[in-house]
DNA sequence: TAGTGAATCTCGATC
DNA sequence: GATCGAGGTTCACTA
């Protein structure tokens, strides 16, 4: 990993053009060739960057360039496609290079596999009497996050996500159009679940009658504490 | 803005839970506070970070950790929600800070709206006698990206995407179920104009009756290129 | 390898 | 501030 910042002018070109007027930033060379550009402010994400695989090339500027107070230039071109990132550095002020070593990665934890595991564990959650039939219910156009079945044996079909948005509402019914045609399951209800269901997407919801329920995580959890305390 | 290079351990507890084994890694500290964690790979994405605002604060380390070899603990809390980065430094290998000042930012040029205004431009390239109606059409979900007419005068609505998704033909049937409820309009005709068209994108619209236009970009910005000489 | 869906998405425009 | 759509999305998983 080489750390350095300098002041530099940038400009990607790639499925869109863009440019780094002068600024002093850091700048990251990755042991994979990527090159990052990050300001002192905004987000992880940063002002431009490249991707691996990609080479980096170190040139000296042209004339018109140098003239222009170029020092270094950093032609950064991607390996597989037309990207392009050229800096222009003009003043260096920190380079270093660091041996980091492969990382041993993220270890994540729960986030709508936790709520899909929680709800098949608590599936009384859509109404006394409901049982689980079974997560991941198979689809010809996917799996189904859970299939169930209400106190009066018809079958329900249940989507869900951490936000609900109408991109869900849409999902699920192109699931319930397939699974209402399997007359072993007909009539299917569809039960669009989320930790928060955007307006939009309930008022879609309804209107094709699809039922909403907004799942509580952490009673959820709660409850899930106490039961594998319990057995 | 801070760059560290240490070995360290994390544990960051908000929307998930995820834990990140001891290795070296780079710390950077922003000046509105936020913390990036990032390894000699992967893509521009941190490993884990904490976005602004929150608040670092330096700890040292309880006799538990110390004993696992802990020097330093870094606790960044954000402002607002109950997100909480616990970096737990081992070693640190370098400690620099580097004063940026505000970035001017990035100047971008050219995406879905350049796609937009290239065929209002050249509108025939939907079919000979197509003529513009207006750019973001409005409805009461949300502006169409292009309505036009066709030589027999018929209402054609245009949803206009860089890569066509099943998404995006969603969106076009919801626009013209309800632009097909208006009887001046009525009936209006689909077009999912798209640089690419994934094939079950291209099955749903055909299946719905919405034609698909692969929209050449390269070409549509040639012949504005020669346009724009001209005229 | 391509396609699909989620993301601690981020970012910008618009209401 | 909330919402919605786009992203050089990135990332993980699967057929």
């Amino acid at each position: 990993m080489r750390v350095v910042i300098a002041r530099c002018e940038a400009l990607y070109s790639g499925r869109l053009t863009a440019r780094l007027p002068l600024a002093t930033r850091l700048l990251l060379v990755k042991a994979d060739g990527s090159v990052l550009l990050h300001s002192d402010g905004g987000s992880y994400k940063p002002l431009n960057w490249m991707s691996p695989p990609c080479s980096l090339a170190v040139q000296t500027p042209g004339a018109e360039a140098e003239a222009r107070g170029v020092t270094e230039v950093w032609a950064v071109q991607h390996a597989k496609s037309d990207d392009r990132l050229v800096v222009e550095l003009h003043e260096v002020l920190h380079d270093s290079v660091h041996e980091l070593g492969l990382d041993p990665g993220l270890v994540k934890d729960g986030v709508e596999a936790h709520l899909q595991a929680l709800l098949a564990e608590q599936i009384e959650v859509l109404g006394d009497g409901h049982t689980l039939v079974r997560r991941e219910f198979p689809t010809a156009i996917g799996p189904v996050d859970i299939l169930a079945k209400d106190p009066a044996g018809g079958s329900v079909a249940v989507e869900i996500k951490r936000r609900g948005d109408i991109d869900g509402v849409e999902q699920l019914t192109r699931y319930l159009e397939l699974l209402n045609r399997d007359p072993h399951l007909s009539p299917v209800r569809g039960v669009y679940a989320a930790q928060e269901i955007k307006p939009q997407a309930r008022v879609l919801a309804e209107d094709r009658g699809i039922s909403c329920v907004v799942l509580d995580y952490d009673a959820m959890r709660g409850v899930d504490d106490v039961e594998s305390r319990l057995f």
